[in-house]
RNA sequence: GCCGGGAUGGUGGAGCGGUCAAUCACACCUGACUGUAAAUCAGGCGCCUUAGGCUACGUAGGUUCGAAUCCUGCUCCCGGCA
């Protein structure tokens, strides 16, 4: 999944995202219900009309912001048992609220399709005492999600789907624990986030594949922040994950990283200098728009250097491409093993 | 020709007697990036591998304990008048 925080991926419009292959993008609750408005967006008919994407929409509840956000700025936010309580960013600290009731409903006003459950994502130096902490709440909050999900999904036609998030951190007991509640709890599928998933790769397929067990077959699992190379991917997938998204592809592509078959970085700083002269395009292996068209990293190196808005368009379909061939792949010989 | 202003590191531009290897910005080089406060952020950036040393603010001298800073000659640049 393309990230989209602010209901758009850097740079690309829908063509462009509906080019690359992509199925489903992910927006952001937090960004969106603080700018434009939850309740904005449904009166223009809901995000998928709002952003011109009439495909899938998976909305993060805004539970890892709160986390990320108070990392830096401890002023920024405050938890209680029912929700926490936050100073926009936007605007220098005007205060705003999520409860699981809030953050639920708000997503169900963007109108998404997969909707995640608002969680108390456990910072990755989280003691156990504080990961405890922090699972218990996020199982008491997802039953208050389920509430509000149910209710309003009773009066749709269509209603989302609601995914539960396994927390945990890096305690495995307390993983095995969280685990069985949110399987238990018999949701459209299941994410496993924060610290919970790890930071290096075989760590996280770990962690993923241990999950992977204990759900059933049917079940959705996302891993939630997952793929910051095409290695990871490859590796996230065969330890049974289905969904995932990740800034990476697109943060990269921003910052003169694109990926490129090279054994130990899996990408090109196209902003070095020894890329000046370089007819070559990025990785002649590639089938995204960017190489076939011809685009040659002197070309690239000089809209880097040159901060030219044509860049971050190329370089962003290159990473992304590169992402979604790399999943597709993994697809077509999965087929072929069943 | 006369009068006035100026020459600082890759560039622009501070500094106007000691705390100056020299604010700052740009450029350049390194590195980071995991449910996006990110076209972002961090570090480096005269030479020597360091405590430290060496060479430097157009150029040649001078004044001073001490000069990028003050004085003089020279070279070059810019403006005004001829």
């Amino acid at each position: 999944m393309p990230v989209g925080t602010a209901a758009t991926v850097k740079s690309l419009c829908r063509e462009d995202l509906e080019g690359l292959g992509a199925q489903i993008i992910l927006a952001n609750n937090y960004h969106l219900f603080l700018r434009p408005g939850s309740s904005n967006v449904k009166k223009l008919g809901g995000l998928h009309k709002f952003m011109n994407w009439p495909h899938p929409i998976l909305t993060d509840s805004g539970g890892f912001q709160v986390q990320s956000l108070s990392a830096d700025d401890v002023a920024m936010c405050k938890i209680d048992e029912d929700g926490v309580t936050f100073r926009s960013h936007l605007d220098g600290g005007s205060l705003h609220r999520f409860t699981p009731q809030i953050a639920t409903k708000s997503q169900i006003d963007l109108g998404a399709d997969i909707v995640m459950a608002f969680d108390d994502s456990t910072p990755p130096n989280a003691t156990h005492a504080r990961t405890l902490k922090a699972l218990d709440r996020t199982h008491r909050w997802l039953s208050e999600c389920i509430k509000t999900w149910k209710s309003s999904s009773s009066k749709q036609t269509d209603p989302p789907a609601l995914f539960g998030i396994i927390q945990g951190g890096t305690y495995p007991d307390l993983r095995q624990q969280s685990a069985r509640f949110v399987i238990d709890c018999d949701l459209p599928g299941i994410a496993i986030g924060g610290a919970s998933i790890g930071t290096k790769a075989q760590e996280t397929a770990e962690n993923i594949a241990f999950v992977r067990e204990m759900l059933p077959k049917n079940k959705p699992l996302y891993a939630m922040g997952v793929g910051v190379t095409p290695s990871d991917l490859v590796s996230v997938i065969k330890a049974g994950a289905d969904m995932f998204d990740c800034v990476a592809p697109t943060r990269l592509a921003r910052c003169g990283q694109l990926y490129h078959p090279e054994p130990k970085t899996e990408y090109l700083d196209i902003s070095k200098s020894q890329f000046k002269l370089d007819k070559k395009v990025i990785n002649s292996g590639c089938d995204c728009s960017t190489c076939t068209s011809g685009y040659s990293r002197a070309y690239l190196h000089h809209l880097f250097k040159a901060k030219e808005l044509l860049y971050h368009k190329l370089a962003t379909i290159h990473n992304l491409r590169t992402m979604i061939r790399t999943v597709e792949k993994e697809r077509s010989q999965a087929i072929i093993t069943v």
